[in-house]
DNA sequence: TAAGAAACTGACCGTTTGGTCAGGACTGGT
DNA sequence: ACCAGTCCTGACCAAACGGTCAGTTTCTTA
């Protein structure tokens, strides 16, 4: 593995753990079994270095966006595909995306967190523009950001308990419950 | 207002928007308007200030937390009893748990958010502990983690349309849409 | 095997950080 | 008037940070 895949998995690994800020170039060197400088050549700034670390997780997430992006999601069938196709995104870049939501500051120093920052800012559209009622937004906010920091947290929390695929499975259903039953205009809520 | 007030309310407020770490003692005395030498007569160190910053929250949590350990949270009124208690204390303390939340490493060096770790952990055994099934502990979870974050990404991505009054109403009925439903072992899911 | 490019390093630099310290100002009590 | 205690400050410090640079090793290729 070429030092520079050894450094990018690497820096992932530290910053998923202690976060950007407690995470050294130092660190990802000696973590790396090299020296700074070699760190510093590889990727000339340490915000690129964060950058490319980050670059799979958004490429992917911005690829999931753009597929629903000016679209509603007012039938069933299209929030059954959004759902699902959101907890394979969550659970295939768990550790980038857990990384990014822990980090909603530095968006200013770092412009993949600026980047994620919008991400997150069009995917919450997506969700409160196609709601069909104010309660259903409410709702389907719930249902985003508690299955996305669901996930995160029982990682941070080390509660994790269930396996990949059951728990994408288990995942998908409760989130489809919370989400489909008031879908279409039809059944709009006051 | 005594300077060491003063000092507490501009800590809570630089390090809710730019986050702990890039807030330094210096950036808090001068929007204090005194100089770093007196912030630390104050707090003696940095890590005391911040835990003194988020006491209030973290008592307050606690407390909550207090009232529904060691009790199940499988009838409909209990669990209607502590998805309001939930929404009333996210609301009133929404500032120092967006700190606590968004601030899941420097656990290490804070002790205050060392105590919010293990607050978070006690709160995610109520929930998967009084939960009916596993798909019922999903659910929960997804709806406890969801209305926090979700109550917390829209300030930090300034999404924030409704009062807290409104606010606190839809948010309330929402979560009880989906954790009500399923509560109760007559009613528990396969 | 010679030569140039790429990979790599230790030593070094300026800046910022949390924290210390000796002393100045302002207070209330005697 | 004096004093003790609290409040507050500028100057200072060591440590850690991101980043630079001159120079060395290793690889490639002709």
């Amino acid at each position: 593995m070429p030092i520079r895949d050894v450094i990018l998995e690497t820096t992932l690994q530290l910053i998923a753990k202690h976060g950007i800020s407690a995470t050294s170039v130092q660190d990802i060197a000696a973590a790396s079994s090299c020296s700074k400088a070699n760190v510093l050549y590889h990727f000339s700034h340490k915000e690129q270095l964060i950058d490319q670390s980050l670059a799979e997780t958004l490429s992917a997430t911005a690829r999931f966006i753009d597929r629903f992006e000016n679209r509603g999601l007012v039938s069933v069938d299209d929030r059954r595909e959004f759902t699902e196709g959101l907890v394979d995104l969550l659970v295939e870049y768990r550790r980038g995306i857990h990384i990014v939501i822990t980090h909603p500051y530095l968006g200013d120093s770092i412009p993949a967190l600026a980047t994620a920052r919008e991400l997150m800012a069009r995917m919450a559209n997506i969700v409160a523009g196609s709601a069909t009622s104010e309660l259903d937004r409410i709702r389907f906010g719930i249902a985003v950001a508690g299955v996305t920091y669901a996930l995160v947290s029982t990682e941070i929390l080390e509660l994790a308990t269930l396996g990949p695929t059951e728990l994408k499975a288990f995942l998908t259903e409760a989130l489809q419950d919370m989400v489909l039953h008031s879908a279409g205009p039809q059944l709009g809520v006051s």
